[in-house]
DNA sequence: CGCCGTTATATTCCGTGGTATATAACGTGG
DNA sequence: CCACGTTATATACCACGGAATATAACGGCG
């Protein structure tokens, strides 16, 4: 999975930013391991943190994009919903998208930079 | 100047973003006021920070992309370089063709937002 | 010459975002 | 039944970013 851009694309709600590389990498962690507090460990970010950001984002969309049970030991836990997989599944697309429309322009503007 | 398009588009260098909204803006600015502090107040941001910003742009790009001199009423003030000018055009074209390329799938997104 | 508005820099202060920690309620598995 | 690993929440702490402030050196302009 060669995710790395040269960019970040950041889609903005009315408020603040409904969906970005953060949000996204997160959801895509909480749909391999089925759980909040795994999918913040394995990005290295408090629980807290993560449970905030997944609170946002159910509250920004429309549907619940995380939905999530109490108990542990495969009692509870998190799960994407279909909603938030085709979310995620969009935000990734138009971020390639971008990526790839302005390919050209961007190998450029690297050149100008500093290594 | 329509400028909002629902996204940011920053482009990263090795070590952190070295052109985004913010920078590109401040940029500006200063190419229309010819003075950091000015465009600072105009951007309601305080001068140390604005100050960084350029340092860190002239640091991070092969050329300098503000020339500063020292004095004021006139005396000194800071302008922004012919290379500078080409690189913040560069990136506002980049942004408004990232924005082109996934207008379609943004506003299909955006209807998923609650409002 | 003196004033004004710069750049440049240091220092102090503060708000905020995030971490760390603790606790409660809960569900499944051993 | 008990331990474990969750979600959910509160609280306290802390690091960092940015603002505010002060100061110095400077250069035009009146």
């Amino acid at each position: 999975m060669s995710r790395y851009k040269g960019l970040t694309l950041r889609v903005l709600g009315k408020r603040a930013a409904a969906m970005g590389p953060g949000k996204a990498e997160l959801v895509e962690r909480i749909a391999e391991t089925g759980s909040i507090s795994a999918a913040a460990r394995a990005m290295g970010m408090s629980y807290r943190r993560a449970w905030q950001l997944v609170e946002a984002l159910n509250h920004d969309f429309r549907e619940p994009i995380v939905s999530t049970a109490i108990g542990g030991q495969r009692g509870g836990g998190a799960q994407v919903t279909p909603f938030g997989r085709r979310m995620v599944a969009a935000y990734r697309a138009m971020e390639s998208k971008a990526s790839r429309a302005i390919a050209a322009e961007l190998r450029r503007f690297d050149r100008e930079l500093r290594r």
